[in-house]
DNA sequence: CTTACATCCTGATTGC
DNA sequence: TGCAATCAGGATGTAA
């Protein structure tokens, strides 16, 4: 479910409380997830201290002391709950927390995906750019990388329509199914459009509409449209601020037409037809 | 290479 | 109330 706003903001705040700690152990629960986790990984982060939190897309990595990396996905419904010691009341779930690792201020980081769509696995830092995860990313949205001219090269003669373009991680990562709808409302294309279409006007709107929802989405932490919680279990408050994204049948805020909704790349795609050409 | 679609999996919600 | 159908913030593999 995490797109790159709530990713971010998972690892803003859970830096503040996790960072510098030491892991002391690490037990492994259900280890299917989209790739197993191995079976020496709690032996392998025994010991470790947590140095640094960073984030490539919608991937969470937790940087180790010595030469290994965390590299973390958490899939559509995954969560990274950090419990301080007044918190340790709640129970171990063997069937949904895949990894609880005890730190060294008596807290414990437990990793739970219902879905089992995500991912935790150890990566040597030197191999980190090169794993199969992150190797073929596109640019990040937040970067220099990323601007109008890349985005219409990317979009020129494509066939797909503009919203699975750029919720395509090869073409801009970190992009998924609410920040897309958005994306798009406050450009004006509708979602459906043919990416080699989307005229270069509309192309410099999309791709200045990018960094603008996405930095207001983090502001507010995240986006809580169901279950997405951050490392202290708050919900993101961007929900309110949607325009256009769960909102079908609903008065768009612009001109009161209702919301559309329509399956674009099988999801689903809110527009309002009037606003968006 | 591009595009379209099924598939992985479980839980919450919707509809009859 | 109960039960079945439908739907989810994602990514990937396969086939045309």
């Amino acid at each position: 479910m995490p797109e790159l706003p709530e990713v971010e903001s998972l690892r803003q705040i859970l830096a503040r409380s996790a960072v510098g700690r030491t892991i002391v152990s690490a037990r492994i629960g259900e280890a299917r997830l989209r790739r197993r986790i191995v079976a020496d990984f709690a032996a392998a982060v025994a010991g470790r201290q947590i140095i640094k939190l960073s984030r490539r897309a919608k991937y969470l990595i937790i940087e180790l002391d010595g030469d290994h990396v965390m590299l973390v996905h958490l899939g559509m419904s995954g969560s990274l709950i950090h419990r301080g010691e007044d918190f340790s009341d709640a129970e171990f779930d063997p069937k949904h927390d895949h990894v609880e690792f005890a730190l060294d201020d008596s807290s414990r980081l437990v990793y739970n995906d219902p879905r089992r769509f995500g991912m935790m696995r150890l990566v040597a830092r030197a191999a980190l750019e090169n794993s199969p995860e992150l190797k073929g990313l596109g640019p990040e949205p937040l970067s220099r990388d990323f601007n109008a001219d890349y985005l219409a090269g990317k979009a020129r003669g494509k066939q797909v329509a503009i919203k699975n373009l750029i919720m395509d991680q090869k073409i801009i990562a970190g992009i998924g199914n609410i920040y897309a709808s958005e994306i798009l409302y406050r450009a004006g294309v509708r979602p459906t459009r043919r990416a080699g279409r989307v005229t270069r006007k509309e192309i410099e709107k999309i791709a200045g509409a990018v960094p603008v929802i996405l930095r207001a989405a983090i502001g507010s932490r995240g986006t809580t449209f169901r279950s997405y919680r951050d490392s202290r279990g708050q919900p993101g408050r961007f929900a309110e601020q949607l325009r256009v994204y769960g909102r079908e049948n609903e008065p768009c805020y612009a001109c009161s037409t209702p919301i559309k909704n329509v399956v674009v790349g099988q999801r689903a795609s809110f527009y309002c037809p009037k606003c968006q050409v």
